[in-house]
Formats: structure tokens, C-alpha cells, sequence
DNA sequence: GCGTCCAGGTCTACC
DNA sequence: GGTAGACCTGGACGC
């Protein structure tokens, strides 16, 4: 195995990062909460599989191992993931003027683990919706089980290259697997650029309708997806954080999204992370 | 053991 | 533009 230390914003913080939502619990990634260690698999742009480990170091460094590849791409995929060329000065500066959320900086929380790759993130959202976790992380385990040998998490034309109805019986993707093939395929055939959508530079109103053209995205998954993109607007919200919100705030029924809208608006481009924070805060704080 | 509900929603047809 | 019904699956729950 070789190793470099990646260096960190001085407000990064590792935990906060690991657990900041569902994603670590989902294949590829495999965490050991004990040694702090999160071991991920990825497959690079000639196809072979990398195995990768990330550690926090002591110095406010991350301690990357791999096994084979090349460095600057894996530098990349560990930068996407602990989204470590997030600039988040804007909601530190609001939790600072807040004692509501005044915890927020003093955790160093806001960061949300991504992916190694937008597709990735794209699939993973769809499997979230309209089903319980345990058959959230049964559809990628299977993805991975079913198509990808090396334990990494399958390519587009990894996916394009299944039958339709293996994807729906076998992988057990249901009725996502048309939605799922015909991406994949966009993908191949460039109908769909994810680098543009990767790197987007325009309004996040406009991202937000082209993410909803996606077959399987919705309001939720397009406003979810906007947050791992950078794009805070959007609360996002679904059935558990509405629960949540009822909860926290002693509400009597449920409340409806605008309600959730209303509550957070005066955040602008930062409500929809400062609803995921408040609706997630006691994640932080426990021992 | 069996039936129903619903989960980190979305799509389509219809009005 | 708003709404009803359908959609895979499997765990939880009531009976």
C-alpha cells in the first residue's frame, strides 16, 4: 500500500464530515467507527478497481492509503468526497451571528459526504426514494454484488450493459430500473453531461430544473442532490425530516413543505443545510 | 400466519 | 397547476 497526507481546511472536522447523512452507510463505503477509518473502492478511468483507505491524522491531515493508481486522481476523488474545497465562510459567519446556531461552527459541521463520483451520488438518491433504508442499502449492495467484481460501486456502462429486467428482479431495483437504464445510457451517449453539472457555475434555480428532467428525481432527490452540489436553497424535505420538524418543534401534525420553506427562507442560499443541520444536530452530540 | 401500511417519492393521466 | 392512482419491496404492526 502506498500513502500521502492530504492537507484540510482549518474548520474540516472528520466526524462531522463521516456522519453528516445515510451515505456512510452505503457501499462502497465501509466505516470503522473504532479506528476511525473509512475504507472506500473505486473504479478509475481505465477500469481498474482502487481500494482505498482514509484516516484523520493528528497534524489536521488526512492519511490516504491505496493500493495501486494514480495519485492525482485519487487526490480528486478524496477531495469530492470530504468535499474538501467547500467554501463554507458564508454559513459559519451566520452561525456565528446566531446563538440558535452558534453550534454549527463550534462542531465544524456542514460538510456532506459525497460520493466518489456524481453518478454515484445520482443512483444512490434515486435508491433512497419511496422505500425504507434497509432496502436503500439492499439496492446498491446488490448493484455492486450483481455487476461490479471488484467491490467497487459500477460505472455507466456497467449499468446500460444489463437487461432491464435483471436490474428490476435481480438487483431488485423495482420500478427505479427503467429510470436507472435510461441514465445510464444519457450517460454513454452524452445526452446528459454530468461534468457540466459537476462543475456548475449558473444559477442554481436553472441546475434544480434540469435535475428534476432526470426520470426517478424529484423535488427531493433534485433539492437533496443540490446540497451535495454545493447549492444550499433547497430545503429538500422527506418523510423522516418532516417527522423530525414536527418533533423538534412541537408541532401537532405534520407539517407541509411550503410550512418547512417559511421556517428556514430567511437563511437564503443557506436554509436548506441549515434545516438539514438542525434536523440532524443531535447526530453531533452524541458520545 | 396473514393482511395492511408505509418508507429518506415520482410518474403519468386526467381534469 | 393540481390531484389520484400506480409503482417494487420488505419490515413493522395489528389481528
Amino acid at each position: 500500500m502506498e500513502t500521502f497526507n492530504l492537507a484540510l481546511p482549518h474548520n474540516f472536522s472528520f466526524q462531522s464530515t463521516v456522519y453528516s447523512h445515510g451515505w456512510i452507510d452505503l457501499a462502497p463505503f465501509a466505516y470503522d467507527p473504532d479506528r476511525r477509518i473509512l475504507a472506500y473502492h473505486i473504479i478509475d478511468p481505465t477500469g481498474q478497481t482502487l481500494q482505498l483507505a482514509v484516516e484523520y491524522s493528528d497534524d489536521h491531515s488526512l492519511q490516504v492509503q491505496y493500493d495501486k493508481g494514480i495519485r492525482s486522481y485519487i487526490k480528486k476523488v478524496i477531495t469530492r468526497i470530504f468535499r474538501l474545497d467547500e467554501d463554507l465562510s458564508g454559513l459559519y459567519k451566520l452561525a456565528d451571528e446566531s446563538p440558535q446556531l452558534r453550534w454549527i461552527a463550534d462542531k465544524s459541521v456542514g460538510r456532506l459526504l459525497r460520493s466518489g463520483s456524481l453518478w454515484e451520488d445520482l443512483i444512490k438518491m434515486i435508491c433512497t426514494t419511496n422505500c425504507s433504508w434497509v432496502m436503500t442499502r439492499n439496492m446498491i449492495t446488490n448493484l455492486i454484488i450483481e455487476l461490479s467484481p471488484g467491490k467497487a460501486f459500477p460505472t455507466p456502462e456497467m449499468v446500460a450493459a444489463c437487461d432491464e429486467s435483471f436490474l428490476r428482479k435481480k438487483v431488485k431495483l423495482g420500478y427505479r430500473a427503467p429510470y436507472i437504464s435510461e441514465l445510464a445510457g444519457n450517460i454513454i451517449e452524452e445526452r446528459l453531461d454530468l461534468e457540466a453539472i459537476e462543475n456548475w457555475d449558473g444559477n442554481d434555480e436553472t441546475l434544480y430544473r434540469q435535475l428534476l428532467q432526470i426520470k426517478g428525481i424529484g423535488p427531493y432527490a433534485a433539492g437533496s442532490l443540490l446540497k451535495l452540489l454545493g447549492f444550499y436553497r433547497h430545503p429538500a424535505p422527506d418523510s423522516w425530516s418532516r417527522k423530525k420538524f414536527m418533533q423538534i418543534f412541537s408541532l401537532s401534525e405534520v407539517p407541509t413543505d411550503s410550512e418547512i420553506e417559511k421556517h428556514y427562507q430567511s437563511y437564503a442560499s443557506w436554509a436548506g443545510l441549515v434545516f438539514w443541520l438542525e434536523m440532524t444536530k443531535d447526530w453531533y452530540f452524541r458520545s
